[in-house]
RNA sequence: GCGAAAGUGGCGGAAUUGGCAGACGCACCAGACUUAGGAUCUGGCGGGGCAACCCAUGGGGGUUCGAGUCCCCCCUUUCGCACCA
């Protein structure tokens, strides 16, 4: 049995131990306290209603895959966007901050495989896991807002929108070649094949089939996609840039060849044309055969100098041509084989030319010569026309081409500066030679002409005519949506044998994907294998009809969500449109630039036809994009083959969310790529404990004086007040727009070195009360957006009992945060030789004088002359001495 | 090939408008303290030199009283696009 004596020694010893606690920083007891306290407080984070007279603000993070794991990027994306969402609360604003899940998709089908899992169970665990995750992370976000893509209250309004469209005729189905990756056993969008390769196999050459295929229109919308980036002021112009190059406007002009007729071939020409190398003269005796070959250009001005025609090897003129002829169909199958080859070693751009004459020769409608019509593997059949005019003179490749097999080249501009006067010879070295602001020459009445002048009459020329027409022509493609996949929102259509393509009526919406599904990996949908879904009854006539059995590509799903956030569980409707009103667009949102293509244009599509649908008034769903770099370690993208994989937990584990998160924003400006080292998080976790060691001390005065500060001020409470309003100053300027949220974070840490240095003043009664309270509670403020935890915590400490969430910002004062002496470098010849300290108001005579008077400076100009002085006030003196 | 961004100590980065280059942090060095804790506190920390001073922002030129910042040429890295007619 213990005596009196040691009980109290022990007692004593646990009340030390309680002290030393309190004395030391604990994030894992503060974390645990607060994230218990936020979870019972459903209304913590709530928005106001729409009829609020605050500023609206919605701030958003792109939603997560639900891999099961947080990763360090989601870390530091969520990072900022909650960063932001405080900040906005605290400024006042009526903040939405919402998050979701984009939980359909492939993984889930391959993890239903490897671990005989359902793909619903696996999203849905994994959505649990991550979202415990978020909550550890004490992440803002209102959880009553959640939307989870895969659920049935969420994608049947993707059925609804898909029917919406269908009425429109802007989904439709039709046969086409489509990219198939044979490891995902689906179809490919043109966005998700990078280098001819699938963009989740990077090894897997994409094949093509021919299938059954949805597309929605988006090229309806490719002009306004294109004009509306103009608009976008906030986004990355990198983005917008990257956006542009996507859709590929160009103009130019599309030219009919009319095809010689080849039974009538002029006499004396047999030999030139056996090669297929020259350029004929025009002819009288020349006959068409009726068969028009379309060319798109950029570049009419140089139809001239044509002497070619390329066709693509798929172009349906080719397919005539092959089946009269065996020897050119080998030698197009041989072109065609060595473009799959070159595809499958994944250098579809280095790929050799080459080529093979027809036989046949075209009529250039501007002058009457024939042209030899030639297959090109470089010609792409789904850009333009699938076939072009050749100019070796001036286009690099057609020079290439023209080189290798020793075709004509003829030149029809020159630059300006020759003159009309140089001779072919003198040009050779030039070739090819494709500047604009040039001058025809050899094309007729169109001579002379410079060539912008040239491409408009010679389009008119030719429309005038009917051999022609200028035209726009677009990279962009329609979006082809269809997926041979189980994990997806069923496509809501039907097959009647009587009635053909019905769309399944809206009151019979949603189409529920079945639960019990057998994951293989054989080809095409896994629901054509279940009878029970696909055979159903045609509204129409009541008679047998089949269920579509391909899901939609999950970009569908990430098109709209934003808007599902502000009305998420609206079960008459996708969401009302007065509420989307109120919202949209979104003030910010926040991501990976690697969305900056496929998510950021299709959704900006789905905006554009749900407000022709009347269902949105908004042009545009994005009013501020903002792209955070990528998190990287040892300079090398994180990836579990490379073993460089940082896990979130394990850092919050050891650091603490706060330390984590805010090492996240403090170790590079978010824009830019971020090199994780962490030793870098324990940096900034010891920051945290000075942070809240320094607070705890002084707590008790904060509480006991919160009062006015009282006039004089001490020199150094004058100091440290400067410091904290320049501090102040800082933050609230960065917030605005530059974001460069690690200087925030310095800045901080500058202050809070300060109050630790000026400990020993404020110990000797140097500093009143009254302003240590006001500095921990701006501090306490300053640090709420980046370490909400410990905030949070300090804010009880001090004896505040508002909640901080919405505690309003600190205003800084301009006349405390002014230097009231400040140091002015004094330079000579441009070198710094001296600093003067004056007053911050002094005027350039007395910076001059004061200068002067230096005696290093005054040692240093002694016996020479002064040219000059230059005095830029508040900045600098340089004083020129010869 | 085309387009964009970037290049600053041993490392991450700062310098917002042409005005003290290297804030803040990491690592490292020296010291103090200790309840030995991924402690804490103090000081140092671009290079050369005893110093005055000199050199230094990828390289070379230029503009300017003054350049990391602006202009020209070149090099390197990253990203995007890539036979788009």
């Amino acid at each position: 049995m213990a005596t009196k004596e040691q009980t109290e020694a022990a007692a004593q010893a646990a009340s030390g131990e309680a002290a030393a606690l309190e004395a030391r920083y604990d994030p894992a007891t503060i974390e645990a306290k607060w994230q218990a306290r936020w979870d019972a407080q459903p209304d913590l984070y709530a928005t106001e209603p729409l009829t609020s007279a605050k500023p609206k603000y919605y701030v958003l993070g792109m939603l997560p895959y639900p891999s099961g794991q947080l990763h360090i990027g989601h870390v530091r994306n969520y990072s900022i966007d909650d960063a932001l969402a405080r900040y906005m609360w605290m400024q006042g604003s009526n903040v939405l901050h919402p998050m979701g899940w984009d939980a359909f998709g492939l993984p889930a089908e391959n993890a239903a495989l490897k671990n005989n899992t359902p793909p619903k169970q696996w999203t849905l665990n994994n959505i649990a896991a991550m979202k415990r995750q978020m909550r550890r992370l004490g992440l803002a976000y209102d959880w009553r807002y959640e939307i989870t893509t895969c659920l049935p209250e969420y994608y049947r309004w993707n059925q609804w929108f898909f029917l919406k469209m269908y009425e429109r005729g802007l989904a439709y189905r039709k046969k086409s070649k489509v990219n198939w990756c044979p490891q995902c056993a689906t179809v490919l969008a043109n966005e998700q094949v990078v280098n001819g390769c699938c963009w989740r196999h990077e090894e897997q050459p994409v094949e093509q089939r021919d299938l059954e295929q949805w597309f929605l229109r988006i090229t309806n919308y490719e002009q306004e996609l294109l004009d509306d980036l103009a608009k976008l002021e906030g986004w990355p112009e990198k983005v917008r840039t990257m956006q542009r190059n996507w859709i590929g406007r160009s103009e130019g002009a599309e030219i009919q060849f009319e095809l010689e007729d080849a039974s009538a071939v002029p006499e004396g020409e047999e030999k030139a044309r056996k090669t297929g190398t020259a350029l004929l003269p025009a002819r009288e005796d020349v006959k068409g055969s009726g068969k028009k070959i379309a060319v798109f250009t950029t570049r009419v001005d140089t139809i001239y100098g044509a002497t070619s025609l390329q066709l693509a090897p798929e172009h349906p003129l080719v397919k005539e041509m092959t089946a009269a002829d065996a020897g050119l169909s080998d030698a197009v199958a041989a072109l065609l084989d060595q473009q799959r080859k070159a595809r499958e070693q994944g250098d579809v751009g280095a790929i050799e030319k080459h080529g093979v004459y027809t036989g046949h020769y075209a009529i250039n409608p501007f002058n009457g010569e024939r042209l030899p019509v030639w297959v090109g593997n470089y010609i792409l059949l789904d850009y333009g026309t699938g076939a072009i005019m050749s100019v070796p003179a001036h286009d690099d490749r057609d020079y290439d081409f023209a080189k290798k097999y020793g075709l004509e080249i003829k030149v029809v501009i020159l630059p300006r500066s020759h003159g009309k006067a140089a001779a072919d010879g003198e040009l050779e070295p030039l070739l090819p030679f494709t500047g604009e602001d040039s001058l025809l020459i050899n094309s007729g009445e169109f001579s002379s002409l410079g060539c912008v002048e040239a491409q408009h009459k010679m389009a008119a020329y030719a429309e005038e005519h009917g051999f022609g027409k200028a035209t726009v022509t677009y990279r962009l493609k329609d979006w082809g949506v269809s997926r041979q996949r189980y994990w997806g929102t069923p496509i809501p259509m039907l097959y009647c044998g009587n009635c053909g393509i019905v769309p399944v009526p809206e009151s019979e919406l949603p189409v529920l994907l079945p639960d019990n599904v057998e994951i293989t990996q054989l080809g095409g949908s896994p629901l054509a294998r279940m009878p029970e879904f696909v055979n159903t009854t045609c509204p129409k006539c009541g008679g047998k009809a089949l269920r579509e059995t391909d899901t939609m590509d999950t970009f569908v799903d990430s098109s709209w969500y934003f808007y599902r956030y502000t009305d998420a569980h609206n079960d008459k409707a996708p969401f009302a449109t007065e509420t989307v009103a109120y919202w949209f667009p979104i003030d910010q949102y926040i991501g990976g630039v690697e969305h900056a293509i496929l998510h950021l244009i299709y959704s900006r599509f789905w905006t554009k036809v749900m407000r022709d649908l009347g269902l949105v008034r908004n042009d545009e769903p994005v009013e501020r994009l903002f792209t955070q770099g990528m998190v990287i370690r040892n300079g090398a993208k994180m990836s579990k083959s490379k073993g460089n994989v940082v896990s979130p937990d394990e850092m919050i584990a050891t650091f603490g969310a706060d330390a984590a998160r805010m090492y996240s924003l403090f170790a590079a400006p978010p824009d830019r790529d971020l090199d994780w080292q962490e030793d870098g998080v324990a940096g900034v976790s010891r920051f945290l404990g000075r942070v809240y060691r320094f607070a705890m001390k002084y707590a008790d005065r904060a509480k006991a004086d919160a009062g006015a500060h009282g006039a004089p001020l001490s020199p150094e409470s004058q100091a440290l007040l400067r410091k904290l309003h320049q501090t102040i100053r800082k933050i609230t300027e960065d917030f605005a727009g530059r974001w460069h949220f690690n200087t925030d974070i310095a800045a901080i840490m500058e202050l809070v070195n300060m109050l630790t240095a000026a400990e020993p003043a404020i110990n000797a009664g140097k500093v009143p009360d009254a302003v240590v309270a006001d500095i921990l509670r701006s501090l306490t403020l300053l640090l709420a957006p980046f370490a909400p935890y410990l905030a949070f915590e300090l804010w009880e400490r001090i004896g505040e009992k508002s909640v901080l969430l919405r505690a309003p910002w600190p205003k800084f004062d301009e006349a405390l945060a002014r230097e009231e002496q400040i140091e002015i470098p004094v330079q000579i010849n441009g070198k710094l030789r001296a600093v003067v300290r004056v007053s911050a108001d002094a005027d350039e005579d007395t910076v001059r004088e004061a200068a002067l008077k230096d005696e290093k400076i005054a040692a240093l100009i002694a016996g020479k002359e002064i040219a000059r002085i230059i005095v830029v006030p508040r900045k600098l003196i340089n004083i020129v001495v010869k």
